[in-house]
DNA sequence: GTATATGCAAAACTTTTGCATCCTT
DNA sequence: AAGGATGCAAAAGTTTTGCATATAC
């Protein structure tokens, strides 16, 4: 049921306390998209002692293995996902910040066939859309 | 042939040394993307005396009075562009650091489509594709 | 036992703000 | 003259780093 430790050994990491804990905490949060501080938070209240240098170090390591994704919003902070394989953008509303996540394989042929044509080879693409929920479920709706 | 003087007054704001001289820099500059640090070494290599603090509180109102665009890309600074009305996507060189522009009509529009799908209305976007030259151009082609 | 990880504090880096002074209108 | 703008220094916010100690293998 808990293959975090496999998770971990797989990419050569050392199986310590706080790189379980935090990935565990990504597999289990309520909130898939979190920062540093996000985390770092529920670990606190959690009664969970992990220095923020350790939080920042191990999200680090875990995007250089491969199991967190980081994305970079407007508001200057970075936030990490769980890496599932499936490459997707994203859609951030402005008014509760919920993100939500979107792929549109049409977006992405475009995306590589502009860039050949502007004479590059793309590694990597950031896709963010900023909107206003429409829907009921917003909390924070006008 | 120096219309900064009236851009600045169409806008409200007051026509100060420092607002005319960073508008110009944008104006005439090599580079068209540059963060408030770039402003501000270019302007201590002129001789230009104008303090950092300045340099920041200057291209928040511009970019509020609609002269300029801010981008987040992903190295954590901010950059900012004059904007001439035409939205733009940009393709950051990860070799040369070389920023260019796109616009794609069609990924526009399936954005919009995007987002009303999944019960949004967009406000704002940012696409950055991270890609590296494969033409003669780039000084630090591999 | 050795190499790596962690915690804490300090530092780095970008951006913002308080306040006295100066400048535009 | 009055309100807004600027400069400097200090502060704020996020992320990184140095170093002594603790932990995994």
């Amino acid at each position: 049921m808990n293959d975090t430790p496999h998770k971990l050994k797989d990419t050569g990491l050392k199986v310590t306390g706080p790189r379980q804990t935090i990935l565990a905490l990504f597999q289990n949060a309520a909130q898939r998209h979190m920062s540093a501080e996000d985390v770092y938070k529920l670990l606190v209240s959690d009664n969970t002692a992990i220095g923020l240098a350790t939080v920042y170090r191990v999200l680090t390591q875990f995007e250089q293995a491969g199991i967190l994704n980081r994305s970079n919003f407007e508001n200057g902070k970075a936030v990490f996902e769980l890496n599932e394989g499936k490459h997707h953008d994203h859609i951030v509303c402005m008014d509760c910040g919920r993100v939500e996540e979107f792929f549109d394989a049409e977006i992405e042929a475009r995306q590589k066939k502009i860039a050949k044509a502007q004479g590059y080879e793309i590694e990597d693409h950031s896709l963010s859309l900023y909107a206003r929920c429409i829907k009921s479920g917003c909390p924070y709706k006008k």
